[in-house]
DNA sequence: GCCAACGTTGGC
DNA sequence: GCCAACGTTGGC
């Protein structure tokens, strides 16, 4: 199986990519979606991982990481004093699963949102697509390449 | 803080 | 199984 790329998005106030420079590797908890879920676990050791941070401003891919260990029970999800409890899961039935990220590098800057939607290279991308909340996507090598690119470029007004 | 878009829940 | 109501995501 030939590796992978996908996009992972996370608020940094919750969980940054200078959280993860410092921790070097982390679990990444918490994702309760069932799509978003299908994808950790097609995952393997060695797919890289565009660090996108929502929720903030500017939007857009902070640096990159890549899956260190495949697809477990996410043990949050019956952890009753965790934000990603989930009644439902439980150890017998954890139904949520969580892979680790290791940190590869911090951009020199933020490639912002505006800026992928602005390049028709990276038309088609799912994350600039309107209205999507998918948390974990899929990308193609060649849109992963050229992000990692701009971010060692300055802006184009 | 607003709200569009989307996912989930639950009554029927 | 439909779908209205509700909750969440996340850009703006």
């Amino acid at each position: 199986m030939s590796k992978r790329y996908w996009l992972m998005k996370t608020e940094p106030d919750v969980f940054s990519i200078d959280d993860l420079k410092r921790l070097k590797r982390a679990p990444w908890e918490g994702v309760r979606n069932y799509q978003a879920r299908n994808f950790i676990r097609e995952m393997e050791i060695g797919d890289e991982i565009l660090f996108y941070h929502s929720s903030t401003e500017p939007p857009g891919v902070a640096g990159l990481a890549k899956v260190c260990r495949k697809a477990r029970p996410d043990p949050t999800a019956w952890d009753p004093k965790s934000d990603y409890v989930d009644p439902k899961a439980s150890p017998q039935n954890p139904i949520w699963m969580m892979v680790d990220v290791e940190f590869m590098r911090k951009f020199p800057r933020v490639v912002t949102l505006e800026e992928l939607k602005r390049s028709p290279f990276l038309a088609g991308m799912l994350v600039i697509r309107r209205g999507m909340r998918l948390s974990i996507q899929p990308v193609e090598k060649e849109h992963f390449d050229f992000i990692a690119k701009m971010a060692e470029k300055p802006v184009v007004a």
